[in-house]
DNA sequence: GCCGTTTTCGGCCCGACTGTTTTCAGTCG
């Protein structure tokens, strides 16, 4: 593990056991976003270890934190830490995660009942003790138990591929309810993030009728296996993603029981911006710009923009009259902001962003290739001819087939002979095609050393040499670097593909000094690319970001092996959008000339 | 513990829902 994850999962463990020893939660707070922003950082900590002043420039990181980032460089561990967990049960740190029972609960259970495990806690609740507790009951006792039940299968945070199609799907069925205006989905989902927690859904009702029929609609859907909220404004349901039919497709998952909740939330017609804005969050996006908005004299909650007084109603109530809400522009507008596409709204620093000119950031019409593709001659499933169709009718001007390499055996790997007949029949079939270009490349493999899978003769030979990792994704960082770099030094290399091997929620992948080889590709004129499939999400947001800010070329490319995985185009696009790429810095989004060109400048 | 276009001290975002309560605490997002 790197550094920062390390440091950063340390810092959140430390803030859970503050918070259940009734720590101010101000510093409870303090460490989590410490624990956030380190996790998010690019940069390798450990190298600005002694460089105080480089660490508190940071947003969140203060002296306090610059010290502890120091000392778990050079001793690998934290003392405070140490002495939390001589006073807390590693046991309890788990029962923060069952859905309802918060620090408050946890603290209590622990020193009335000497609860410091889920089989204690079972034990508590079965044998009636917990029941008789100051602010628990028989609802309260039930609900935990549900919850202890749920929270196995709910753990696990969905892969954003997994959850789109079934926000898609409850957003038709609440769009079906006569008197229902408006509806989309918002949270994490919509700010086009790898993985989800819960799926938010909006929708404004003309009249409290429609939305009292939203409401039993929303809860009594297909696929509904239990009811957790039943309000007038918000509901909340678990769904069991089987009755949605989706799968992980060729990755073997089992999710065949898993369930996600999906929160509804009725708002007013005139509150539509500051909802969305509110429910789309960050949570921590949403903190910077009430502060914002206090600076200002004004006070921002989910129904608008309000002026500030020192009513403790809120202003809504109070049929105080807001000065933004309708629209999230309105919103951004009135703040003195231009107005942040949800993808950049995580509290990465994006409040400036904008005020010098124009934010285009890259879009799914941008891309006009994809240079990363497989056919039936490795593992893919469609014919040159079948992808080539697709690409030309989706708008592309240039397509790159990269089958695997001879060391991929279970994909079917070209031996030498096999690619280059290959190399003849795709130039061949260019010639013979209009509309597009068809360029013949390969899917290259890292070996484990860092070398190539075909020899630099072979490798000439090639439009497109996309070099990959495959195997040993369990290197150490040290050496995962080495590899890599090699590889981004090799002069007939122009596309580093998932360079982490990482699968969303799965597997790890490699933890390279990221650092260095954005550094390298940008010294030897090598794209890292973004594999857009919903599984790899490779390069990841916070990698992208880094890479943009060092002026590293980027591909996005969908790694098609089936027809319906150029639909994951914009997934791959997302992520870009979360690490502020342009479309100059897109190799899949220049015009045929520039992206030939560069092509070419390598051969 | 962090932070500063009133501040180096004294603040630190806001509301809905639930359950156990006679006015609110805990949890969640």
């Amino acid at each position: 593990m790197g550094f920062n994850t390390e440091l950063a999962g340390l810092l959140d463990e430390m803030a859970a056991m503050l918070e259940l020893l009734g720590a101010n939660r101000f510093r409870v707070n303090a460490h989590q976003k410490a624990a956030r922003v380190i996790k998010d950082h690019p940069t390798d900590l450990s190298t600005l270890a002694e460089d105080e002043k480089a660490l508190t420039a940071i947003d969140g990181i203060g002296k306090g934190m610059a010290e502890k980032i120091r000392e778990f460089a050079s001793d690998e561990c934290l003392a405070e830490h140490d002495e939390l967990l001589s006073k807390v049960p590693a046991g309890l740190l788990r029962l923060l995660r069952v859905p309802g029972l918060g620090p408050k609960k946890i603290k209590l259970l622990w020193e009335e009942l000497g609860v410091e495990s889920v089989e204690d806690l079972r034990r508590v609740l079965d044998d009636g003790s917990a029941a008789e507790l100051k602010g628990m009951g028989a609802k309260t006792v039930e609900n935990i138990k549900d919850s202890l039940e749920f929270a196995s299968k709910a753990d696990r945070r969905l892969p954003i591929g997994m959850a789109r199609p079934i926000a898609e799907a409850m957003l038709e069925r609440v769009r079906g309810v006569k008197g229902v205006t408006r509806a989309e989905y918002a949270g994490s989902l919509r700010r086009g993030k790898e993985s989800i927690g819960d799926i938010d859904i909006l929708a404004v009702a003309k009249d409290e009728k429609a939305a009292q029929a939203l409401g039993e609609t929303f809860r009594g859907g297909d696929g509904v296996v239990k009811v957790l909220a039943a309000g007038d404004t918000k509901s909340s349901v678990r769904v069991e993603l089987a009755a949605f039919g989706v799968s992980s497709n060729r990755w073997v998952l089992d999710d065949s029981d898993q369930t996600v909740q999906v929160d509804l939330r009725i708002v007013p017609a005139e509150s539509w911006g500051a909802a969305m804005m509110y429910f789309t969050g960050s949570k921590e996006h949403n903190v910077k710009l009430r502060e914002r908005a206090l600076a200002r004299g004004l006070t921002l909650n989910e129904y608008g923009l309000f002026p500030e007084d020192d009513e403790d109603t809120p202003p809504q109530q109070r049929g105080v009259k807001p000065v933004a809400g309708k629209s999230e522009a309105e919103v951004y507008a009135r703040l003195e902001l231009a107005e942040l596409p949800p993808t950049v709204r995580e509290d990465r620093g994006e409040l400036g962003l904008g005020e010098d000119g124009e934010l285009r950031l890259i879009r799914v019409e941008d891309i006009r290739a994809d240079l990363h593709t497989h056919t039936t001659e490795s593992d893919g499933r469609m014919s040159l001819e079948e992808s080539a169709a697709i690409a030309k009718e989706r708008g592309f001007h240039t397509l790159a087939i990269t089958d695997h390499s001879k060391s991929s055996a279970v994909a079917n790997g070209l031996s030498v002979e096999r690619l280059r007949k290959q190399i003849e029949t795709i130039h061949e079939a260019d010639k013979q095609t209009t509309g597009i270009s068809l360029l013949a490349g390969s899917e290259v493999d890292i070996l484990v050393d860092g070398s190539l899978d075909y020899d630099d003769d072979v490798l000439a030979e090639l439009d497109v040499v996309v070099a990959s990792p495959h195997v040993g994704l369990k290197a150490k960082p040290a050496q995962a670097t080495k590899r890599l770099l090699k590889a981004i030094e090799h002069p007939l290399v122009h596309i580093i593909g998932h360079p982490t091997g990482r699968l969303v929620e799965r597997r790890p992948g490699l933890e390279p000094a990221m650092d260095e080889l954005i550094a390298a590709a940008v010294e030897h004129d090598v794209a890292l690319e973004i594999n857009a499939h919903w599984m790899r999400l490779d390069l990841r947001d916070t990698h992208v970001r880094a890479a943009v800010e060092a002026g590293c070329k980027i591909a996005i490319d969908c790694d098609v092996h089936h027809a319906e995985d150029y639909d994951n185009l914009i997934y791959g696009v997302l992520t870009g959008q979360r690490g502020w790429l342009t479309p100059d810095l897109c190799v899949n989004a220049w015009p045929k000339k520039k992206l030939h060109d560069w092509l070419s400048s390598k051969r």
